[in-house]
DNA sequence: CGTTAGCACTCGGGCTCCAAGAGTGCTAAG
DNA sequence: CTTAGCACTCTTGGAGCCCGAGTGCTAACG
């Protein structure tokens, strides 16, 4: 019975797939016959279904209903079944003109990517900002607020702003504090933020930095803004797609992932294992571990610029998902954000 | 029929409103006089029903169905028969205690407010930020990222951080940009956006601007960035306690609410007519004229500093809602905001 | 005259029962 | 190995039924 998938077997498995896909309703070897006018009767089709369902791909809900896909069939269907759709030359146009306004910030941008995804795959989108840690540092500024706060704000390369309070006890001046921000700017500018970190411990360390007040004080500051850095941003768009979905009927499934939605943490730690896989990635139901998404499944595809990785975009929808056309949208938003981002840096 | 409300009327249509929030099903006759131990039968209660109906307050849903409040019903309930529950020392500690991380920003705090509105009431929290024009302009930053493109950082007095980008076509080198921005920062600071706009507006209409270039250079690139004010910030938290509540469901509408989280234009329009009023506004289903959220009801509370309101909070949920435990609620989260952006600003 | 007990009536929810339809697994023949 | 045939299983939907909750009406009562 465990024996090798042939091809009749495969053909069979890919077409209660995408029969049920698109259905959502179990499948049966009529239906198969049917709809793949396979010549070969519902007979045959059911003893090899006999079989699938030995090898733990599909399930029949009960006796009298057809089969379903288990997790293990889409995987099998999504690693070797899978005929990728490519993008027509129109949907690549409908996915480029939602970035068409040139004038967009970076949050705007990967915001606009979410909701990209959402529209094209009716899911829901979902984009995580580039790691703070990873982003370039472009410049520092230190607003003074009040006697003793005082406000950070880190811009990025790209143009992605960051901001953070510190303690300002020492009460500098405002024109102690520009003082500060513009000789760190021109001491640490290009850098990656982690290289900024690293460069000022370093610095701490040399004994010029006990004669230098200045210079003292700015690393003393600098440390501070850059301690306990920020926490990711996760972007989620289009929650509301999953409502449409059938398999949600069942209002406690989807409380469930209401809740994942909203703690976002989860999330970002499943993103971020994605972070430095190249190319598309797919998460199958309980793959991911989390069984707060469990029937769901998560396409995963990171964008990057010429320095490596930045960050992880995707959509998340029930694991009955037409892969063929989902993966390439996901692929090719994040080729295009990847693209936007780099154009905007020059 | 149509007689003004007597006492006893109210008093049962208290009862039965009381009831019907805490358990969400049709209220008869016989529960309101046993729950609320009036020394009347049923079969008066019943009579007194039958006004009621009568006068719009209430509806039976089918024949042999308890009572139901209509939209009406919950308005006179919360105009003239609600008692407003003070929130006990214990419960105003346990809000409070969600603010005690001192450092925190401003977005950080206004997002905490949601996510406290939402704790606190089991229901979904919104807090809309300050105005961007009715905030006070502290600080303003160029910072030039490449030929051609520039990002300008507004700091407000209380640290709230926006930033925006802006055309640079003149390629302006960053240390004119530093010398702009000196210039602004310190011509500028006190004022609101709405003044800070006003002025430059003023300025260049001066003669004295035609022959200064630093001067006209900087008018011309604030303007720049203060055009489109950035849209309204909208914190919307807890959204998934909505689907706790047996009235949602019904899927259609929860997916009609849902979609209003996320477009939330109509929901900040709303926001902003109670901007100027004063107080806790209560809005009970269409009254808000929204029918994306149909069935619900909206308690909002401003908050704002010695200069005048900032924005708005509240809670949104079924008109079923225990509006005695709510108001409080929002009226105490209000203050507690208030309060808290008032002492950061010194 | 307002209040109350009594009673007939209505309606929805839940139960069973039934028939139809879909789909299966098995068997035996091609 | 494939297929036709068939008995069997199980879900779904509708019909019919009863029960309980609750009403409105009427007539009696204080």
């Amino acid at each position: 019975m465990a024996e090798e998938l042939n091809d009749r077997g495969r053909r069979i498995l890919e077409a209660i797939i995408e029969d049920y896909i698109v259905s959502a309703e179990p499948v049966g070897s009529r239906a198969v016959t049917r709809r793949h006018q396979m010549s070969i009767s519902p007979a045959t089709v059911r003893n090899v279904m006999a079989d699938l369902e030995e090898m733990g791909y599909i399930v029949s809900p009960h006796t009298s209903a057809g089969r379903v896909p288990t997790e293990k069939g889409y995987r099998f269907y999504v690693d070797s079944l899978l005929q990728v759709r490519q993008l027509s030359r129109e949907e690549q146009l409908r996915i480029e003109s939602r970035y068409r306004p040139r004038g967009m910030r970076v949050e705007e941008l990967l915001q606009e990517a979410g909701k990209a995804l959402s529209a094209m795959s009716r899911y829901t989108g979902i984009v995580m900002a580039p790691r703070f840690t990873s982003t370039i540092f472009r410049h520092i500024e230190f607003v003074r607020l009040s006697h003793g706060r005082l406000l950070v704000v880190f811009v990025t390369q790209s143009g992605l702003v960051q901001n953070k309070l510190v303690d300002n006890s020492e009460n500098l001046s405002q024109a102690e504090l520009d003082q500060i921000g513009n000789y760190l700017n021109r001491t640490l500018g290009g850098l990656t933020m982690q290289q900024v970190k690293a460069r000022i411990i370093e610095e701490m360390a040399q004994e010029k930095a006990l004669y230098d007040q200045l210079l003292q004080r700015a690393l003393r500051l600098s440390q501070a803004a850059l301690r306990d850095e920020p926490g990711d941003q996760l972007y989620i768009e289009g929650t509301s797609n999953i409502l449409d979905q059938p398999e949600f009927a069942d209002v406690e499934k989807m409380r469930r992932l209401f809740r994942a939605f909203e703690q976002k943490s989860q999330l970002v730690e499943l993103l971020d294992r994605t972070q430095l896989a190249g190319g598309v990635q797919i998460f199958i139901g309980s793959e991911s571990e989390h069984r707060e998404i469990e029937g769901c499944s998560l396409i995963t595809a990171s964008y990057s610029n010429s320095l490596g990785t930045l960050g992880t975009l995707g959509v998340i929808g029930p694991s009955r998902m037409p892969y063929s056309t989902v993966i390439p949208i996901v692929d090719y938003t994040a080729r295009l954000v990847s693209q936007l981002l780099e154009s905007e840096e020059n």
